[in-house]
DNA sequence: CGACTCCGCCCAATCGTTTGGGCGGCGTGC
DNA sequence: GCACGCCGCCCAAACGATTGGGCGGAGTCG
């Protein structure tokens, strides 16, 4: 009853429009509607103006949208892309992958992001699904810095790129996160302190080396390296950052100043801190990464080292496109900025 | 150089494998090989056991993978829904998705996630967007309460269901938010607290209004309505929690207790009673909405109503599933729960 | 022994798009 | 006036999967 509407009226029109419907409205074949419609970039054989015209309106009037399936079909291109992120509740990564479905909007693309967990079963998992999708990449925000789980897209040959975490003689686009802990231990080392803790982040992780590294070479380099005992891996998340801040501090002496790897961690820190009848900024300085929206607005504001997250999303998109298209492209380290706060305050002798 | 491999080996074979690919092996038409390959329920007209059994064991040791666009073009259903919330960066929304996306995967769907802003054009604009993509359905977990916006839907008989926020005479999974406020309400007066304000929300969205009014409907049966200059407008973030505290704190006696319908609120909350000189729980206790993991993780830890984010995530999906397929569906209310931390305490004489 | 049924498979059309190959007709040059 | 070129368009063949329609052969029954 409710078919493909026979009456004449062509405005309203019933059902998808596809380059049919338009070509035969405009009288003409559908090639020549798909050789009118396609981007100019690549516009060969092209229409008289008259006929150009006249298919662009009906188009436009119609709402004609190409249908990706069929255009995917023939091409070979689905315009989509997968993202491997290890939990997207994570503030963090979230914030990246709104950076690289802003990129990939304008380009065209559109992505399916899904969490790893950090899980080695659960990423081939969903590698696979990805895959099963037709992706014409996969931009991976959980890549571990052995690069290890890379070996299947490299054998595949799927264009991949590595966001947020970088793996050796991958591409990737990081934060430079070397430089990162560097700027972390000069403001300490400015401030006075001598006797740090580090709360290091997860170990597979190159944030978290990287990040840890940086800082202990520069207080080594200042000629106080800070001793095994005071550096100590953890989650990245606030439960994890008060637990190893709990263990930090339980033992010996207390530091004078705590760096943790990730804001939140860095939160945890805080609390477990205050748990001890300390004050953040007083006795214990505490500074934390990323610089979340979070940090500037708790009672005791955190100093921490920010980094580009939504830029990193785009860039890391970027590169991902540059590698589909088969253009020439390269890593990318961005800068790091030390955002000072009251979490932290002069080494009390 | 590189072409289809016409080595006669069978095992690796070059290029994606298609049900053409598995039919020359089995030296059978490809009719008979998708309809083995078809999902048990719909099997008809199957073929004899063996070559059944021999079509299977190809298909699996060559690993493959129906192409989603060559299904999608025959069968006009893509296996695809769109799913739009106000900010992915939002840790309730994230958690509610993450919710979304586990359920989707098991039936066999993958998800487009894209954020609105709560932004009449963008929502529209992505809207069209997954429209373009052909979508099977959209998930909307941003709709306002008036439910604007959803006409479009309706009208063009796109599937859709809402999430987290409801809209009367939609379908909709949500948390019992008027239940949630009562909840706060009544454990605020059983602690004694009298004089309470409320930081309610974007008055746009259900979750803010029917939050709020649960409150105010148990204050006011008990016999202590709370007056309109207690109840305060805010963002769903920290900053926005903190403006409006600083705002209801700054005029006139202080209250005792405060209600904020989001944790990220109450946080900002508590840093402008902190920055007063008061401590949480003592001279004005707190409470606040969903229960983030963050929450128990505070120095003062935050008493909450815990509300079901991934169930939610994943009733809504279901419900959504359901509308796809032209089953009976009905809206959904899942139960809150209190849990009671440091940030609240009886109510100071 | 013939007719009928049904099983197991193949044929062909279809979804919407892209793209190399033709093919008339008009304009130009000699 | 004829040959040639090119402009503007149409034709047809893909891409991979699904699905109603046939068709030969074996089995059943009278």
């Amino acid at each position: 009853m409710d078919g493909p509407a026979d009456d004449p009226d062509p405005t309203p029109r019933r059902g998808p429009v596809t380059l049919r419907t338009i070509a035969e409205l405009a009288g003409v074949h559908v090639t020549t509607v798909s050789r009118v419609l396609a981007p100019p970039a690549q516009a060969v054989r092209t229409s008289s103006p008259e006929t150009a015209q006249r298919i662009r309106e009906i188009a436009a009037e119609l709402g004609y949208r190409p249908d990706p399936h069929g255009r995917a079909l023939r091409t070979n291109r689905s315009h989509l892309v997968g993202v491997l992120v290890p939990r997207l509740a994570d503030l963090v990564l979230a914030t990246i992958y709104e950076g690289v479905e802003d990129a990939a909007g304008r380009a065209g693309y559109s992505t399916f992001v899904t969490n790893s967990q950090d899980d080695v079963a659960r990423r081939a998992d969903r590698t696979d699904m990805l895959l099963a999708r037709r992706v014409d990449g996969i931009l991976l925000g959980d890549a571990p810095v052995d690069g290890s789980s890379l070996g299947l897209l490299v054998e595949r040959g799927v264009p991949y790129a590595l966001v947020s975490r970088r793996a050796p003689g991958h591409p990737s686009v990081t934060c430079d996160d070397l430089a990162g802990g560097r700027l972390a231990a000069e403001h300490l080392l400015a401030l006075g302190h001598r006797d740090v803790a580090v709360v290091a982040g997860e170990p597979y992780t190159s944030t978290g080396l990287d990040r840890t590294g940086g800082f202990l070479a520069a207080f080594a380099e200042a000629g106080h390296p800070v001793p095994d005992h005071r550096v100590r891996r953890s989650g990245f998340d606030v439960r994890g950052g008060r637990e190893a801040a709990e263990a930090l501090l339980a033992t010996g002496p207390l530091p004078t100043a705590v760096f943790a790897v990730n804001d939140f961690a860095a939160i945890g820190v805080m609390g477990a801190v205050r748990d001890r009848g300390l004050t953040p900024g007083r006795e214990v300085s505490v500074v934390g990464f990323n610089d979340v929206p979070l940090a500037a607005e708790l009672p005791v504001g955190l100093t921490t080292v920010r980094s580009p997250m939504h830029e990193m999303g785009r860039r890391g998109f970027a590169l991902l496109l540059a590698r589909i298209e088969g253009r020439t492209w390269g890593s990318e380290l961005l800068d790091p900025e030390l955002v000072a706060r009251a979490s932290t305050g002069p080494a009390p002798r």
